[in-house]
Formats: C-alpha cells, sequence, structure tokens
RNA sequence: GCCCCGAUGGUGGAAUCGGUAGACACGAGGGACUUAAAAUCCCUUGGCCAUAGCGGCCGUACGGGUUCGAGUCCCGUUCAGGGCACCA
C-alpha cells in the first residue's frame, strides 16, 4: 500500500490553494450565497493554541459543505487588531503597538495556513488600519447625527429633530434621551450654540454624556459594564470605582425593545439568548408620582408591585440622586452628608459583597397618593441611581430587601396577601390573593369620587387594577424600564480608533466626513501626559484646521479656525460590531460597502465564537447593525441568524511542589493535604514543611502524571538546581487541573506540534471527534492516534498493493450502496446539525465495511472522498486527483441520498412478551402488522411461551418489535 | 435569591418518532508478529451471578407517574455547570 504521506500531501496542496486561488469567493447572482463566519481572534503574542482553531475547524466543515452543495460560499478571517496587551507591551518596550501586532498576525497567519481552511484571504480585514477604521468613524459620525423616535421604534436624522424643535420645541414627540426635558420652540431658538448642542447631547444616539462610569485607576481608563466583572476589570482584575466623567456614550438602550424581539427571530441557543434577555431586562410596572410633604418638590417612583401601594411605610432614594438634597431638612442634613460621603467611599465591590443594611432618614416625608398616609423618606445604597428613577416606595411585607430595612430601622410592616406570615420574612412571592385594602373611604383618597380597593383580586389582577386606577386619575403611568444602559464609548488609551472630533469653542464638531479617516497619530510615550491627558494628548500634529481641512500642529490652536481634536479613542468593541459587513466589500474607498454587495449577501447565515460575548460584542453588534439597518446600509435587521457557540478547549496543568525556603521538590504522593479553613484552600506538607504548588510547563511531564526531571531542570533557570524527592518507585509524580489553557498555567498546548506529528487533517479530525462543538472539554491527545489511524485506513481503501491506485469501474455491489448510503445520510444529518463529533464514528464503520466488501469501485471511492473533504481537505484533494481529476474536490458535488439502498428486503425485529424480549424474527419488508402478528403467534406458540395463557392484546410497530400482551 | 442548561461504563461520548442502552474511540487487561522496540493485527472490557457451554438478574443521578414498552414524556428531589444579581 501507498504510503499516506500527510507532510507532503498538505503542503502540495496547500500551495496548490494559494496558486489557483481555489477560494477567491465573488458575488454571482447566478447562485444562491450562504456567509460564514467566526468570530475574528485577537492576535496576541502567544500565537495559537489548539482551544482557537475548534471553531474554526467547525464552520470550515460547514462552508465546505454548503459549497459542495452548490452554494457562494462567504467564508472570510481578519483580526480585531486593537487591544490592551499590545498597548501595554509598546508602554513596557516603546516599541509602536502596531509593530507588535502585525508581527503577532504573521504568527496567526501561518499557523492558520496550516489547518487548511478555506479562507478568502483576499477579503482580510484588520480593525487598525485607516482604511477599515475610516467606516468605525463614519459610522460613529452617523450615529452622531442620529436620535431615535421611540414611536416608530427607529432611528433618524438629528436634523429632523432640530426643526422640530425650532417650530414646537419638545412637544409630545416621545423621543429617547438621557434625560426627559421639556422647552418650548421660544426657549430652544432663544438659547445659544453651545446651548443648543449640550440639549441635542441628550438625544444623539452618540452623545458626550456627564455620566457615572466604571473607572479602572490601574489601567487609567474607563470601562464599559461588561468589561467590568465581579467589580473588578474583566482585564488585569483591578478594582474598579464608580466616578462621574464627561465621555463618548452610545444610546444603546434605545434599541432596548428592538434587541429584545430580535431575538425571537434568530437561531441562537437558549442559553444565550437568556443571557441576552437577563441583559436587556425588560421590567414592566408603574411609576407613581409623590409629593413631598410640607414643601413643593415631588418625585417618581417605578414599580412592578403597583398591588401594594397600600403597604407602603417609607420611601427610599439612592445616595446619588439629586432628590436627596432637595427633600432633605436643614436638621437632618449634616447627617445626610456624611452618608452620602460614606457610600461614595465605597468601592462597587464592596457593595456587591457587603449588604448590610444602611441608610439614613431625610427628615422629609412623602404622601402616599393613594392612602393620603405621610411616610418617611429615606436615602439607602440598596437603592440604585441608575435604574428606573432612583427612588422607590418600600413595602417590607412583600420585598426582602425593605423588610430588612425596615426591620433595621424598626419601621411597620403592613401584610397584604392572605394568609401571608411576615414575622420573620417577607412575602415576595406574586401568588395570592390581595386583602388589607380599606373597603371603606376612611384611609383610602377618593379620586373623581373614585377609590382604589383591591381586597380579594390576585396579585396580577390587583397590579392592572392599580395601573388602570393610576392612569385614569394622573397619579402616575405604565412604564416599561430595562436594565440595559447605554455604552460608554471613550477609552483613555492609545492604541484605539481616534474620534473624528474636534472642539470648536467648546463644542464637540465632526470633522467632514469626506476628510475621513482621522489617522492615529504618532506620540513618543504610550502612557498619559503629566497633566493626565490621555496617551494623544502626547501627540503634537493633533489639531484641526477648519479652514485647510486638515490635520495640523496643536501650537497652531490659538490662531483662527484651529481647534483641539479629540484625546480619547474608541473602545474595543466598536471595530468588531460590523466587521462582518466589511468582509462583504473589503476594499471598498467610497462606502462601508455598496449596494450591490450587501444587497447579494445580506447577514451572516452562520456565526461561530464563544459564549464569553454574549452581553458585549452580540449586543453591541446588533445595536450596531440595527441602527445601520435604519440608514438602510445593513439589508437585514439581525446581524447574525445563526450562532453557534463553541466550548472552551482546555489544558491539562501540572504542578510540583516546592518546600518553602528551599529548592527540594516533593512528589506529589509524599505530601499530606491539609484543608485551610481561613484560606479555603489545600495545603501540602512534607515530613512537617510546607510545600508550594507550582505550575510546571506540560513538556516536562510524561507517562500522564510523571515529571521528567532532566527535561524539568533545563525548562527553566529557576529550577537548575532543584533537587528532588521521588516515590518508593523512585518517579516523580506530579499533582493536575484541568483549567483554561493560557501562557501563565503552562499548560497550552499548541496545534503546530499536532499538525507536525499528525498531519492538519488528523488534527481537524481529531479535534472535531472530541465532543460536541458547544461543549467544553479538556484537551486529551489520547484518542489522537485513532483519528490518524483511521485516516491511513481511509487511505488504504484506495490503494493497492504495490502503490498503484485501485480504484476501478467495476459496478458497485448492494453493500457497497449500502455502506455508502448510510454514511451520506448520516454525514450530511450530522453537518446541518453541527454533530460532527457523531459523523467521525460513521466514517470509521463506513470505511471498515467497504475494506471488508474489498470495495474498489469508482461508483463508491469517488462519492467517499467528496464526503470526508470537508473534515480533511487535503487527503480527498490528494485522491480525488489520483483518480484523474483536474478541478478541486471543492468543486465536486455532495452527493444525494437515495433511500432505495437502505431499504431491505427483510426487517429484523424483536419479539416482546411482558416487557422482555424473547426471540427475534425476521419478517418480509413489506409485511403488514397483522401478517407480523399472525406469524409471531404461530411462532411463539411452537416456542410454548403462550402455554395457558390467554393473549389480551397484540400490538406491533414494525421495523423494530413486535409486543404481546398475556395474562 | 431569580433564570437557563445538564446528569448514561474507568474516560470522551452514541442511541432519529418512546421500540433489544452503552455505537465508535480512548484507556486497561490478554495474545500474535519481532532479537528488541516502534508500528500493525486479534480477543476481552457496565455491575453481579453462572461459566465446559447455554444462560439469568440488576442497571441511563434519586423517588414517583403515564405506557404493552421510558435514557427519551410528566411531577417531585438531589447534585454539577452557566447567566443575572440590592434592577424595586
Amino acid at each position: 500500500m501507498k504510503e499516506y504521506n500527510f507532510r507532503e500531501i498538505e503542503k502540495k496542496w496547500h500551495q496548490n490553494w494559494v496558486a489557483n486561488q481555489t477560494y477567491k469567493v465573488t458575488e454571482d447572482e447566478n447562485r444562491k450565497k450562504f456567509y460564514v463566519l467566526n468570530m475574528f481572534p485577537y492576535p496576541s503574542g502567544a500565537g495559537l493554541h489548539v482551544g482557537h482553531p475548534l471553531g474554526y475547524i467547525a464552520s470550515d466543515i460547514y462552508a465546505r459543505y454548503k459549497r459542495l452543495q452548490g452554494y457562494n460560499v462567504l467564508n472570510p478571517m481578519g483580526y480585531d487588531a486593537y487591544g490592551l496587551p499590545a498597548e501595554q507591551h509598546a508602554i513596557k518596550t516603546g516599541q509602536h503597538p502596531e509593530i507588535s501586532t502585525f508581527a503577532n498576525i504573521d504568527h496567526y497567519r501561518e499557523q492558520l495556513d496550516k489547518i487548511g481552511f478555506s479562507f478568502d484571504w483576499n477579503r482580510e480585514v484588520r480593525t487598525c488600519t485607516p482604511d477599515y477604521y475610516h467606516w468605525t468613524q463614519w459610522a460613529f459620525q452617523k450615529m452622531f447625527g442620529s436620535f431615535f423616535c421611540n414611536k416608530h421604534q427607529k432611528a433618524m436624522p438629528i436634523e429632523v429633530l432640530k426643526e422640530h424643535f425650532e417650530k414646537e420645541g419638545t412637544g409630545d414627540w416621545d423621543v429617547a434621551c438621557t434625560e426627559e426635558m421639556s422647552f418650548t420652540a421660544e426657549e430652544w431658538n432663544s438659547w445659544d450654540a453651545r446651548k443648543q448642542s449640550d440639549v441635542l447631547m441628550n438625544y444623539r444616539l452618540a452623545f458626550l454624556g456627564e455620566t457615572m462610569v466604571n473607572w479602572c485607576p490601574q489601567l487609567g481608563t474607563v470601562l464599559a459594564n461588561d468589561e467590568v466583572v465581579n467589580g473588578v476589570s474583566e482585564r488585569g482584575g483591578y478594582p474598579v470605582e464608580q466616578k462621574k466623567m464627561r465621555q463618548w456614550c452610545l444610546r444603546v438602550s434605545a434599541y432596548s425593545q428592538r434587541l429584545l424581539d430580535g431575538l425571537d427571530t434568530i437561531d441562537w441557543s437558549d442559553s444565550i439568548k437568556e443571557t441576552q434577555k437577563n441583559w436587556i431586562g425588560r421590567s414592566e410596572g408603574t411609576e407613581v408620582l409623590i409629593h413631598v410633604a410640607e414643601s413643593d418638590v415631588n418625585f417618581t417612583i417605578f414599580t412592578t408591585r403597583a398591588d401594594t401601594m397600600f403597604g407602603v411605610t417609607f420611601f427610599v432614594l439612592a445616595p446619588e440622586s439629586e432628590l436627596v438634597n432637595q427633600v432633605t431638612t436643614p436638621e437632618q442634613r449634616a447627617e445626610v452628608d456624611e452618608y452620602v460621603k460614606y457610600v461614595k467611599s465605597r468601592t462597587e465591590r464592596e457593595r456587591m459583597i457587603d449588604h448590610t443594611v444602611t441608610g439614613v432618614f431625610s427628615g422629609a416625608y412623602g404622601i402616599n397618593p393613594i392612602t393620603g398616609d405621610k411616610c418617611p423618606i429615606y436615602i439607602s445604597e440598596y437603592v440604585l441611581a441608575g435604574y428606573g428613577t432612583g427612588a422607590i416606595m418600600a413595602v417590607p411585607a412583600h420585598d426582602s430587601r425593605d423588610y430588612a430595612f425596615a426591620k433595621h430601622f424598626n419601621l411597620p410592616i403592613i401584610p397584604l396577601v392572605e394568609g401571608a406570615d411576615v414575622s420573620e420574612e417577607s412575602y415576595d412571592a406574586k401568588e395570592g390573593i390581595v386583602t388589607n385594602s380599606p373597603v371603606s373611604e376612611e384611609k383610602s383618597m377618593k379620586y373623581d369620587g373614585e377609590a382604589l380597593c383591591l381586597n380579594g383580586l390576585t396579585i396580577k389582577e390587583a397590579i392592572q387594577e392599580t395601573k388602570r386606577f393610576v392612569s385614569e386619575h394622573h397619579l402616575g403611568r405604565v412604564k416599561v424600564n430595562y436594565r440595559l444602559r447605554d455604552a460608554i464609548f471613550s477609552r483613555q488609551r492609545y492604541w484605539g480608533e481616534p474620534f473624528p472630533v474636534y472642539y470648536k469653542n467648546g463644542i464637540p464638531t465632526m470633522i467632514p466626513e469626506e476628510c475621513l479617516p482621522v489617522e492615529l497619530p504618532e506620540v513618543e510615550k504610550f502612557l498619559p501626559t503629566e497633566t493626565g491627558e490621555p496617551p494623544l494628548g502626547n501627540a503634537q500634529i493633533w489639531a484641526w484646521d477648519e479652514a485647510a481641512r486638515k490635520i495640523v500642529d496643536k501650537s497652531l490652536i490659538d490662531e483662527k479656525n484651529v481647534f483641539p481634536i479629540e484625546l480619547y479613542t474608541m473602545p474595543g468593541f466598536a471595530g468588531s460590531s460590523a466587521y462582518y459587513l466589511r468582509y462583504m466589500d473589503p476594499r471598498n474607498t467610497e462606502a462601508l460597502l455598496s449596494e450591490k454587495a450587501a444587497a447579494y449577501w445580506q447577514n451572516v447565515d452562520l456565526y461561530v465564537g464563544g459564549s464569553e460575548h454574549a452581553t458585549g460584542h452580540l449586543i453591541y453588534s446588533r445595536f450596531w447593525n440595527k441602527f445601520l439597518f435604519d440608514l438602510g446600509v445593513s439589508k437585514k435587521e439581525e446581524p447574525f441568524q445563526k450562532l453557534i457557540n463553541q466550548g472552551m478547549i482546555q489544558g491539562w496543568s501540572s504542578f510540583v511542589y516546592r518546600i518553602k525556603g528551599t529548592q527540594q521538590y516533593v512528589s506529589f504522593d509524599l505530601l499530606e493535604t491539609r484543608y485551610d479553613d481561613a484560606a479555603k484552600k489545600n495545603r501540602y506538607f512534607y515530613q512537617g514543611m510546607e510545600a508550594d504548588p507550582i505550575y510546571t510547563d506540560i513538556s516536562t511531564v510524561r507517562n500522564g502524571n510523571q515529571l521528567d526531571v532532566e527535561k524539568f531542570r533545563a525548562w527553566m533557570p529557576e529550577f537548575q538546581e532543584a533537587e528532588v524527592v521521588l516515590n518508593p518507585e523512585g518517579h516523580y509524580i506530579v499533582s493536575q487541573a484541568i483549567e483554561k489553557m493560557s501562557k501563565s498555567k503552562y499548560n497550552v498546548v499548541n496545534p503546530d506540534d499536532i499538525c507536525e506529528r499528525y498531519g492538519a487533517d488528523t488534527l481537524r479530525l481529531y479535534e472535531m471527534f472530541l465532543g460536541p462543538i458547544e461543549q467544553s472539554k479538556p484537551w486529551d491527545v489520547a484518542g489522537i492516534d485513532g483519528c490518524f489511524r483511521f485516516l491511513k485506513k481511509f487511505w488504504g481503501l484506495y490503494w493497492g498493493k504495490d502503490d498503484q491506485l485501485q480504484v476501478s469501474d467495476t459496478e458497485a455491489t448492494a453493500d457497497n450502496l449500502k455502506s455508502l448510503h448510510k454514511l451520506i445520510k448520516k454525514v450530511s444529518a450530522d453537518i446541518e446539525d453541527f454533530s460532527y463529533n457523531t459523523s467521525i464514528p460513521a466514517f470509521m464503520v463506513a470505511t471498515s465495511e467497504l475494506a471488508q466488501q474489498k470495495c474498489t469501485s469508482r461508483q463508491i471511492l469517488e462519492p467517499l472522498a467528496v464526503l470526508i473533504a470537508p473534515f480533511c481537505p487535503h487527503i480527498a484533494e490528494e485522491l480525488w486527483e489520483a483518480m484523474g481529476h483536474t478541478t478541486s474536490v471543492c468543486d465536486a458535488q455532495w452527493p444525494v441520498f437515495n433511500e432505495k439502498y437502505l431499504v431491505e428486503s427483510t426487517v429484523k425485529v424483536g419479539v416482546q412478551f411482558s416487557g422482555k424480549v424473547r426471540f427475534t424474527m425476521e419478517f418480509a419488508a413489506d409485511a403488514t402488522p397483522q401478517q407480523m402478528i399472525d406469524q409471531v403467534m404461530a411462532a411463539a406458540e411452537s416456542q410454548r411461551y403462550l402455554e395457558g395463557k390467554n393473549v389480551v392484546k397484540t400490538i406491533a410497530v414494525p421495523g423494530r418489535i413486535v409486543n404481546i400482551v398475556v395474562k
């Protein structure tokens, strides 16, 4: 048999694909399009590990499959090239981040090329190149120039709103905004340009806002909500504090309802949809206006439990709320100020962990409009300024947080639900019958002669009734709130897209569209300036000359028509929010993409990437695309029709144990483990001395868990002098843990080594074989030999003893056809469902069947090569060529499944009595159930199973089981 | 606390509509070939009992239910993973 020389084969076909531009794709009106996309990678210095290609392989298989089915498949790849690591590298070494980024990209490309992807590299994009970020800046400018009409749920040009203001003031137009405003046309027209600009900021989709931001002092930048995890920064794990700052923001919240509704139209996993639903956090409730007693101050509270208005015993304001100053009485002023100061001193993280009750009385009372009761107004950090109105009505009987507060401050608790016992805890459930609302008017306010009474209603009915009452009598209104916040869109960093904005006499002004892109300026240092400006403050050539329409030296700023340019840069998600559109027409210099390309490619049919982007990229992209859809640029409301989230491939981390303060390393099985309750972790001891676990590189481990001491010593200078304490068998045993693959954990397996040893086709096959794509699983090389062996067997099907191809024109046998068509059916269905892991065993079975049948028929072996082509393109090409084809197997046709080859003349079924299969029988495939029953009865009688028993019922399920019930 | 997803051998995992659970692979054990190793090939491998051979019982986290028949459907419980989290 001819040797399976994967190195030669893979090298040959890689060159061939490049030379023939096999994967170049162009719009073709005569063919149906299919758009497959991977989340593009951030090119890190560590290069690819075996986890990265998992999704790429999965989508490549699908892309190749669709192409074989005759679709015109777009399968592009590019780089999310802006990012913090490159910037930090630049700060450390002084090397421009572009240099390290491009070097990393080259390394990625080299690694990717080895795996045999069908990417069209002609369409590569990099978010950090001016021809790309031109369109990021352009989209930002469009958002700046737009507002969102709540009635039509659509973005519109800001000029429309301006005109409206000029003619009618705010009027009753329901428009997405930061703060509700009300002014007349006269007022608007009387304002100067500066004031008008400020007011418009309240409505623009990209706006400068004075908002509470997540400030990370260590990183020296603000972070978006999804970049803060458990109160610390996602990157680096540094503390984050709340700070009021003027920042660029995107009004993502305007699209809340559309982002929610869109989820029903797309084919994503339930868990990711659920995550997004939680993140958007739609909550239907009621806003009620509360008067502050003995003053003319009013405030609005938001509640989802309008039915509990009769149980209100106090109100609470968020400490950051502007109302705090307005309501606080002089006597309480000092105490309140001190409390507000205390709250400010607490970090986000402290507030998240520590839920002890704190608060202070403001001295004021609010009037419950339903009962007329005067209730004290408190200030407490458990009410958040950023959600709802920053003020709540407290119903301690039916809300556990209010309950804790009431107990702490000794406030009354009034239960409102039949049978609810609130002596120990609150009754939070939304089930039950409402009671305790006054029957007569004694404690109830009448409006237009009507008083609210909820007794006897279910809670749900009571909510509806209260909503009606409140709206009809103008005490408040029905309101939908969303948890989704506007995205903070500026960062105090160097390595990002510069804003195409200059400040003309303090008014943020867009650099004309024709002058884009505004290129990232050169700086000497990548750190913030000494005066605390962001790194772009170091740029000398960074001022806008309005007359000359170009960027000029900063020193000219005081001259006529020269103004400073924005020093902030855009965040990471800016460049990754619309890259899928750019791939459709990546070299267009006139537009983000042409009308023609947009109309042809529409949107992404299949998107593959990690689920960690659920509340970041996948929300921002949907928002961005919806905006571009409103503009008519994108042709589909949703960017990604189907989403597959590949799981993580974890690595096996290995640990050696070093006795504290020595160079002695003790084998794991000799250690005594003690659990330290205080530190909540294990500690290890050897002869009374404590030993610390230290990561060791997986390359220093052999036979599963034994340390190769020589390799270990050679690995790092630190370990050169290591003395080891071996176990009685003379081995050093390491301990192991399954963790995320990471350079710092020394558990990274890189695909190059696997390619070198087994070839790309084996790697591709094996990564798919590891388990369902959507699941996380540890990398375990154990099974890879099996995949490699299979490929050798598969190869062997095609070659005779004397290295000659043994494909002949002999007619295929029925068995051959059956094996083939079973496989076609299975593999086609599996690819459609992304359960590739189950088609690999099917391939193995078919291969051994055909080998046993000594099948040499071209009729079988040709389609077989096509079937494996999506999985293992190199071997498929080689065999395809060997069989005399001059075109690529990529342009072959996916074999058509034909049921007729699988139809059996007879069918084997098990015969079952009282729940047990007793014997099997063969029937003609077209036997009717009655015929089968008759035969079974005859057979059963002859086998004496039915002796002395009465048959009460017979059931036949053709093809599987014949079941007879006896008594 | 709320929401989502899941639980099948030593391991990864198969099992379409409810129809003979454990495909396929890994690992493990045994054997063949070989001076030896690698490679390759063959046999065994859910548990218990029986074993010359036939065979029998129990088994899909646990407890119920529906059904002639449940890994699959329904109800409850436990455990593990993920998301959100003073969101009113």
